[in-house]
DNA sequence: CATTTCTGCTAAAGCGTTTGATCACTGCAA
DNA sequence: TTGCAGTGATCAAACGCTTTAGCAGAAATG
């Protein structure tokens, strides 16, 4: 299915200037076969320290003395060509700089790839398909292991015809009609968790404010916060759940409607608008967690650790979602049943909820 | 200077279990060539668009259709071994997650390194030197063209022996006693616009929070905020320029000491600052800009555009600073006189300065 | 008609490694 | 003496591609 396009211009375009090379050549490993006075096939042996080899002490010590006179280096690329294939992952984001998400996706990849010796090939696509599109062409063109295709929100995702050609994985995006490996966070056990911080500092009168949006995570942490609210015997009552746009602005402007519902707590779609929401209340001359307690959702650190008071919250586990990318697509792990693995999101408590105290319920 | 540890455990490691290429085999040059009845070289010209090869339009023609029939992709490993160097510009990076700003870095270099036919090769050393080290020689093992060394907040830095090995530009940080290439901003002008933004609202008292922790963003921006001044022709005041610490806790515990000042606008050190400064100004029931014009220094997106009111502040110039970078290496720019790159940190004028009033500064 | 020029294509050397086959020894048992 | 095993190291063939020199035939030139 290779375009003649992408032969015109593939990721290495020909077109380009061409990539002159330091000057000084490199040390190849036949000078230093020279230097030692033996075969290349010796300095390989010596070089990878290959198991049944037999090298003789001196000649061992000969050589690797060589290599390091005269600085040797081993040439990835040519290692590379007679293996037929690279240690590369290449990992394909839909957006690197916007928020810090994918950036901690890559950092776990990153973490990950390396401790199983391979290296991160990282191309940024900004949701730009004839860019994705070139950014995979020039993954295969280098024989990556494999692909990780990650966006910086969970959502569901097209599959990119290109990477069927190899082997991939969905980071923090599926694919709803296939069965193609994918990691998400598990927005179900992340909303329980920040329902269940209010409920165990005692609140019963709980509300969320949920994203305007339609999204996997949208419907998760309603899914999470009915659970959460049914194991502790809290009847579900749809009218403290609503909608806000889930940035600062909507939690700011949805502090009026929350007030209108007569509850101790609320649990935000997300930081953002947990810190809207604070300005609103502060607005108000309400007192945070005393006269309402907040939770929120992502734990950005830049907002959530330092908010007044710091923000209870959630995280959304990016980090890891990338190293468990990577190790599913080298089959360390495998995926139990379902081809989607999902990810708990945990917990991160802040003083926004106030102390443990269980007499708020007790005295509604 | 190779040491035998980097020798038996080079970036790639014989000691990880071999990289499973995908079964079918991948379609080669050879085989299009058979496919098409020509030979390799026939192939091989053809593909490379080559501009004086002599090539009938019969024989391109078929060439062509084979190569898409067979899907067949260039092998970029072989092509790298055969021109000796690679089109891989490697990034070593000291924070990748810990904030968005080295995440913009390598959105920069990504896009800048592939306008040029480039790719990125990302390391992550979370400041270890060790794994640092075993970056740098991954990457030089990989003949990468050059490395980009960057840190997350603009530091002098001392420069790891292996980069001498290839052709570098450090990013966001510079080397005192060196004369290599470097991109960092100009945190002298930075400090200036962010004055100048207050300046032009007409104010005359402007406190400066400085932060407490040494760095060239520190003395740049105060000696920013002078310059500034006395182009205004205000007097610069020692009384109205104090510490804090550069985040949240610091900007709320300085309102304290600035309310002492009789200033009606500040100039906070970084966003972070300045979000605290407005929880503490409003507690205090001032409002901003009317009590209190402020202006912030990083321009963090997620803080600052969505601040109530949205602050005022000045960008780092954290794309440009990798985008520039690549530059340099590849030689597309050439450093101008010194071989620090000082780049602009351009004003983002919000709300939090207010209308624009001449009239404050002519009724004092 | 003999020569030169041009056109279209190919052969083959090499890029820096890896690796299975092979070789020259030295002992040692038969 | 022959045979065989073990040791230490080398040979040579790949890996998939680029590139230069050069060959055969057609066309243009004298």
């Amino acid at each position: 299915m290779t375009s003649e396009k992408s032969l015109k211009e593939p990721g290495v375009n020909p077109s380009h200037p061409p990539a002159t090379p330091r000057t000084s050549h490199p040390v190849t490993m036949r000078e230093v076969a020279e230097g030692a006075g033996v075969s290349v096939a010796t300095v390989s042996l010596v070089v990878n320290n290959k198991k049944d080899a037999r090298i003789g002490a001196g000649t061992r010590k000969r050589v690797l003395d060589t290599i390091r006179e005269l600085g040797y280096r081993p040439n990835a690329l040519a290692k590379n060509l007679v293996s037929g294939s690279s240690r590369f992952i290449g990992l394909v984001a839909d957006a690197i700089a916007t928020t810090p998400f994918a950036g901690q996706i890559i950092h776990g990849a990153q973490d990950e790839a390396w401790k199983h010796g391979f290296v991160l090939l990282v191309a940024n696509t900004e949701g730009d398909e004839p860019v994705e599109k070139d950014a995979i062409s020039m993954m295969l063109e280098h024989k990556v292991r494999g692909i990780l295709y990650s966006t910086w929100f969970h959502r569901p995702t097209e599959i990119p015809a290109a990477l069927q050609e190899t082997d991939f994985v969905l980071v923090n995006c599926f694919s709803p009609d296939s069965d193609a490996l994918a990691v998400v966070p598990d927005e179900v056990h992340g909303g329980r968790e920040a329902t269940d911080i209010l409920v165990r500092k005692g609140h019963r009168r709980i509300a969320f404010i949920n994203a305007t949006i339609p999204a996997p995570a949208k419907d998760g942490r309603l899914q999470g916060y009915r659970d959460a609210l049914e194991s502790a015997g809290i009847a579900f009552d749809p009218n403290l759940v609503f909608d806000a746009y889930p940035d600062q602005e909507g939690g700011y402007g949805a502090v009026e409607e929350l007030l209108k519902r007569d509850v101790t707590a609320v649990f935000c779609y997300n930081d953002r608008m947990a810190m809207g929401l604070y300005d609103g209340l502060k607005q108000q001359g309400l007192s945070i967690p005393d006269d309402m307690a907040v939770v929120g959702f992502d734990n950005q650190e830049v907002i959530a650790a330092h908010m007044r008071p710091p923000l209870s919250t959630v995280a959304l586990p990016h980090y890891e979602l990338g190293a468990a990318g990577v190790r599913l697509l080298l089959g360390v792990d495998e995926p139990a049943g379902s081809p989607v693995v999902k990810l708990e999101c945990p917990p991160v408590e802040r003083d926004s909820v106030g102390p443990n105290t269980l007499t708020r319920s007790r005295l509604p």
